[in-house]
DNA sequence: GATGAATGAGGCTTCATTCAT
DNA sequence: CATGAATGAAGCCTCATTCAT
């Protein structure tokens, strides 16, 4: 029960400060726009200081250079996934439901919560500047690649184990859910912007597909499940 | 019947015409590559021309800037995979095989003729610099993208019509074989070297996984092929 | 009723803003001048800048490109001229002064208006680069030859309606003066120096016998005015 | 009584010397045109080598250097002027015409012998480039502008020492004739070019009317011709 | 803190000049 | 001699970064 005024500037300097906590946070946001749409060499600083409704001198004092700021992009939102990555990591492997459902249930809790929003970007970026960014995409592949990989590859290996899927390659098989994911997040803000006019992809009846299929490639003879055509959402 | 001098300047003179003509070529793989591994914006002329042993001036006499060099890299590695796209294309019409056997064909031939090559370096391109290029990347679609996706579509309505194939969206069904590939090459030309202490991804046994749960995924429960457990190549 | 300080910020922030409204005029002083001396192609944007006391990236926060500074420059010392042309248009107009007077009024407030300001490298500059800015120069054309040989035409028309002058071919007797001009004024950014060792020119002199023998040359033989030997001034 | 055939090589080769001889001359042509047109800086020696019909590098043959091709440019043509000029010259101080008649034969042999040729756009040339070129400049003014004064100049002196002109200022009486000529020679290489549209300048009336002007403000009002209005040529 | 004018290193591009053929 | 492919110095322009206000 703390009082509602605890600090001294409160009411009147309150506002302000908030509005100064918030800056780094707006810079972010634009950057990480700015980021996907244009590549790290294209975007101008001084692009980013306007989306955020700032000026160019600004965003300087919230990030020592245009690298840093790139940095910081990737380390925030990282943090924002992986609290998210985690809680659905734990609430996964606690339960008991089927590996199947198990699949389902991350690839859709996944559109919902990263495929979804404008996160999906980070993925783009950081693959794209890998090269010229190496550390962060190392930082990138340790806290946000290797986590889901080992997830989704403990997955498939207990239904394995337990005789649900088949007996297959369990390293490889995680490829076909991540690859579902990637295309995805690039059809996103690459593909499909190739042509404007070409027939749009819908998220959910694309995940649909794919998890239909995957599934059902997984899947032991016996189990095959009633094979669903997707609702043409 | 061969004079050993027939024309007076065929060795002296021929040096440099020869090597005017392969310039244009030794440009464009110098810069495919290094746009590839840096992007457009993050790549210096100059270091195209190092590349092609040649120097700054001189990448000038044959390409009038650096933004028509990137066109021509697109164009000129686009002709190459069209035509042997179209030349399987025609191949595969004409066969008789059975669906899973077509695609099984078109995956494993995708990997020899292109993904073993540095060609896989024109889709990263591509999809990195769509924003900044929309009319390149919208000729990349209709060249490429559109005509792969016809071909494996019919490849899979046949399959589903023949009922060797479940009845499934064989719209979304073609993005399973797309996303496996688009991943592959994603995996070569970025994730892989986000952290290269992790292990390697083995592009053959990669593409036997993929295909297994593919196709198993798309028969239909009487057709199921023996489970074959990829060999670790 | 004066506060001694009204406004908090009146000396301190104001020198910047003050600065950067001067900034366009000074490269355009300088601009003028080296355009003049060497040529548009053979100034550097450099050399502007540095003569106008900033630095090269400053020109560019005011002039997009070297071709629009030079446009601007012509653009800039037109509207000057035109006024003041202008005015002298209406108050000779007005006058009932003798077509003589207004002649020789037209070239000596010519001379203290514009010949002895560094407004004459404008004309020099125009007609040097006329090749290679066709639209400046006919903006020239139009906004400062014409208007001024229309006035000149005007006024000896009216010398030989009225008997003053002898019935000559008015519309290329425009030329006796505009001739004169010229010369004055390639001669001060050319002609004077192609041999610095050579007899100065002395303006006034100059202009004192090209009006001498203009006049004497238009007059009718009645109103030959006393043959004024000019002064060596 | 030469034979025809004195050199061995006369019939085959002698075309080829011939034409070997007068590239030089070619090329000078060339770049006096290209000088003209676009002004030393903006003129690139491929145009003149392309203008001449030779290569590049043939253009190196002849002259070390762009800047020395601009010399050989002002030189060659000197060349041929001042012995025009000095035949003029001679011609005119040896006969007993009245200094009048030697004004106008004066500016009309300039005419044809000069002003009606491409040598014109030497003088607009060496004005323009002046500053940048200020041996050369100074060779034209030894060679070519002060004689032409001089000559002038002792014809004017002569005229009022025979009480044939009014007393007058005869050093800066020659600017009447220099500055009818300038104009003529800058209207014909820029300021014809301000405005294609402005009505042409024809010539011949243009030095009528010059002429005219200029002869009745010189001569005593005695010797005052009959004042011809000149015939619209 | 916030601003935006100023800076100047660096990249793209041109073009005079060279030189192997 | 003639050619034209190759060179690289130099110029225009951009933009990340600084700093006076």
């Amino acid at each position: 029960m703390q009082s509602p005024s605890d600090t001294p500037s409160s009411t009147a300097a309150g506002k302000r400060a908030r509005r100064k906590d918030a800056r780094p946070s707006e810079l972010l946001d634009a950057a990480l726009e700015l980021f996907v749409e244009k590549g790290f060499a294209a975007t101008k600083v001084e692009a980013v200081a306007a989306r955020a409704g700032v000026s160019k001198g600004t965003l300087f004092l919230y990030f020592p250079s245009k690298a840093e700021l790139f940095r910081a992009v990737v380390q925030e939102n990282l943090a924002a996934r992986f609290a998210d990555w985690n809680a659905e990591y734990e609430a996964m492997d606690g339960g008991s439901d089927s590996a199947a459902d198990m699949l389902r249930h991350a690839l859709q809790s996944w559109w919902t919560r990263v495929g979804a929003t404008k996160l999906t970007g980070l993925t783009k970026l950081v693959i794209s500047e890998a090269q010229n960014f190496p550390e962060v995409a190392a930082c990138y592949h340790t806290e946000v690649v290797q986590p889901s990989q080992q997830l989704l590859r403990r997955v498939i290996q207990r239904g394995i184990e337990r005789g649900e899927f088949r007996p297959l390659d369990a390293e490889y098989a995680v490829y076909s859910v991540t690859s579902a994911i990637l295309y995805l997040v690039m059809h996103k803000h690459a593909i499909g912007l190739l042509a404007p006019a070409s027939g749009e992809l819908m998220p959910e009846r694309y995940i649909a597909s794919q998890l239909d299929i995957i599934l059902h490639g997984l899947l032991g003879p016996a189990q095959a499940p009633p094979s669903r055509i997707p609702a043409l959402s």
